[in-house]
DNA sequence: GTCCAGGAACTCA
DNA sequence: TGAGTTCATGGA
């Protein structure tokens, strides 16, 4: 691999598969590339079956098709981009520009439980919160409700092929970028049933509805702090409810102390947390602590 | 057949 | 204001 210094802890090169695609390596820290794109908050990355690197994901974002590789925790390689795409996109895309080490720290500081929190913070502690899109975070989760993982991406794929701008991948398989709004709206519901979203087609459509008319600013919730109005903006929304509403502010505005409550947490707050969670004991990662727990409840505890 | 899934709308008291 | 029901769908 031929690497290229140019600016601080950034390199460039060429990936390690027959491809040899340009990538961008990044030194980090403490980063799991795998439990960061298995945790449930995006649905559209895949592990790679038989990868030349230790661990590797791939999937579209921001209407680009790219791949993210790992050997060790403290570098990430990006495959299929380059350094002007990392600035712009992915750097904040994959959390790069936060310093994660000082908020597990912040939270497993806090010692108002039974030491759930430090023990599922030492388990998930290599996730990142991920800063996806807005529109299609908020469609991913209005799907999410009553639903569960694997369907929830099946679902979004099939939206994303029918409904989506094609992306010429450079292993010549085609993939979709999720779909816009308006193409949203376009389709109407019945399409929208076709691609199994049950009940919650109508919901997207109102979602798409409310953001081409510009009745939701996506701008003035980004600019916004208070989390209660940024989750009353959302509401408005036929479909959107507490949970998803919080799941939208963390996952696709990078507001980490919003909490979502969903069946996972509401199982770690009754085995480890009978007297009540303070959430402003956690703040302003709130969200954070959230994603370690549903990481620990679903993953190592389990249903029971 | 029954239960469950990163829930929310609706109904009725 | 709060508890119970209903909503599509597929996998376990």
């Amino acid at each position: 691999m031929s690497i290229n210094y140019t600016v601080d802890k950034v390199y460039t090169g060429v990936s390690r598969d027959r491809l040899q695609l340009p990538c961008v390596i990044v030194e980090t820290e403490n980063y799991s590339v795998d439990k960061t794109f298995d945790c449930g908050q995006c649905f559209r990355f895949n592990k790679v079956p038989s990868s030349s690197y230790g661990i590797e994901y791939e999937g579209v974002a921001f209407g680009r098709y790219i791949r993210v590789a790992q050997d060790h925790p403290n570098e990430i390689i990006i495959i299929n981009t380059d350094l002007s795409d990392y600035e712009k996109i992915w750097k904040k895309y994959l959390g790069l520009d936060i310093d994660w080490g000082a908020i597990e720290r912040h939270l497993i500081s806090r010692r108002e439980d039974d030491g759930i929190m430090e023990k599922a913070a030492r388990l998930a502690g290599g996730i990142r919160i991920l800063r996806q899109e807005p529109w299609e975070t908020l469609c991913s989760f209005i799907i999410s409700q009553n639903n569960n993982i694997p369907r929830i991406k099946k679902i979004i794929e099939s939206i994303s092929e029918r409904l989506g701008t094609p992306i010429d991948c450079p292993d010549g398989i085609t993939r979709y970028a999720f779909p816009t709004d308006r193409a949203i709206l376009m389709a109407g519901i019945e399409t929208l049933m076709a691609t199994n979203t049950g009940y919650r087609a109508k919901y997207l459509y109102d979602a798409a509805r409310l953001s081409v008319d510009r009745k939701i600013d996506f701008l003035s919730i980004e600019k916004t702090d208070d989390l209660d109005t940024c989750a009353a903006i959302l509401r408005q929304i036929k479909g959107v409810g507490p949970k998803v509403a919080a799941c939208v502010l963390l996952f696709g505005f990078g507001k980490l102390d919003a909490f979502p409550v969903d069946v996972w947490i509401r199982r770690s707050l009754k085995r480890h947390f009978s007297g009540g969670l303070d959430l402003s004991v956690l703040s302003p990662y709130a969200g954070v602590a959230q994603q370690y727990l549903f990481y620990y409840t679903r993953y190592i505890e389990g249903r029971d």
